[in-house]
DNA sequence: GTCAATCTGTCTGCTGGCGCACATACGGCC
DNA sequence: GGCCGTATGTGCGCCAGCAGACAGATTGAC
């Protein structure tokens, strides 16, 4: 963690926030725990809160009738979870789980509208923000498709790697699987295979990336799409 | 087609509109024809309008860089064209095309931006549009992972379908391979083995439904996810 | 009516990922 | 220090969809 006081300008898009807003915005957030495999909200359950996550990451999964799942986006300290919240709707049909611990604030659904209606920078920014995350869900979309398992695996890597300020990842591969919507055994082969090029090293779920470049090198477009898209929406440049 | 005049609602977010609103919106529209194969906007370049389809059908595909594609959604009498202009990104990076020739009303940027900031109906009805267009990206991407071709053919005809006033729609294989990104030839079998089950028939680019709740049986769940949450977040009754 | 372009059907490998069944290896706990 | 649960590696047959080549069928233009 680059600072250890916890403070809401941790997540980039309260960083971004003009003191006037932030003055009046920060004194409503709370901040909270987020325990690996907590469950944020669950398919149209209507949520209470919008969580800011600052060393948390965030995985927005459907879930299917058969119980088979598939990640849909990830979020970070760059964004926001719920944002069906201010969008109107209150539910979506899929899930937010943790995916690894840490911290986020959060704001409770009707002071967040408030505040949206004020048509501020906030507002701004949390649009901004979903439009970035409609990319997300498509590039995800397209690399289903299009893309091998291989490069799917280092997409979703180099994705989670940029939520944290770290280069080690916590993550079984049961649970990796589970994300990508695949088997087991084909993250232990995909995994196998960047450990064989020396790009990362994998010791019972704590992956460490050696090589960031050359993982870049061996994923799909879709990684530097969502990054180049998210950086053009919400250039982060003040951070704390 | 319902009516032979072209009017504003036969648009499904414009009919939703007070009567208020429309009084003050609709003399700001355009009304459009939309030939088949025309691109709204390209991948990164800054559209001008915004567009509310009538009688035509609009996608949303992700060109890869080695030329193969992707649908991401499928835009049509529901919805709208160029959510970013008021998400605030200007652009995105995919492209729009024109999937089944017809009509559509288009706004100016800057009027729908003033508009937008209202804080009225309309921007009520565009946010919850935008919403459900994340369902149905979201849901692609699940598809794409998860189901097979046969399935996804059913959905993408289903949803096709729903967008029109008619069971029949104009549309090569090559066309609907490109869409859904996969080979021509798979086209060909899925479609051979729904006409083999009866559900369909298939004549050069004329595809007629001929058991609508054969299809719905015979797909996978997103569609009735996708459908299910437009009609949650956009409920439609006052049809011209 | 003929011809050419376009659209559709089919065949032959081939490969990536699935499903299942095991064989390990690590690592914390008593 | 041994044990057990959890995590990882690997083998096999299988199948959906890919790649490419080609054969028929329909339509529209002349």
């Amino acid at each position: 963690m680059p600072t250890l006081d916890p403070h809401p300008r941790q997540n980039h898009l309260l960083a971004a926030l003009p003191a006037a807003d932030a003055e009046r915005i920060f004194p409503q957030l709370e901040y909270v725990p987020m325990p690996l495999g907590h469950v944020l909200y669950e398919s149209g359950i209507q949520m209470r809160h919008i969580y800011f996550p600052t060393t948390s990451i965030v995985s927005l999964l459907y879930v299917m009738e058969d119980g088979a799942s598939a990640e849909i986006a990830v979020v970070g300290n760059e964004g926001i979870v719920g944002v069906s919240l201010f969008m109107g709707g209150e539910t979506t049909p899929s899930r937010a789980v943790v995916q690894s611990a840490g911290h986020a604030y959060r704001w409770s659904g009707p002071a967040l509208k408030d505040e949206f209606y004020l048509a501020g920078p906030m507002q701004r920014l949390l649009l901004r923000y979903t439009q970035s995350l409609m990319t997300q869900m498509a590039q995800t979309a397209v690399c289903n498709r299009h893309h091998t398992l291989d490069q799917q695996f280092c997409r979703w890597l180099l994705l989670s790697l940029d939520r944290l300020s770290s280069n080690e990842l916590v993550m079984t591969q049961e649970l990796i699987a589970n994300m990508l919507g695949v088997r087991r055994e084909g993250v232990t082969e995909a995994a196998g295979n960047v450990q064989r090029a020396g790009l990362i090293t994998y010791q019972r779920g704590h992956i460490t990336v050696i090589d960031r470049p050359g993982l870049e090198a061996r994923t799909c477009e879709c990684y530097a799409v969502v990054k180049k898209e998210l950086d053009r929406l919400l250039p982060y440049s003040n951070a704390l």
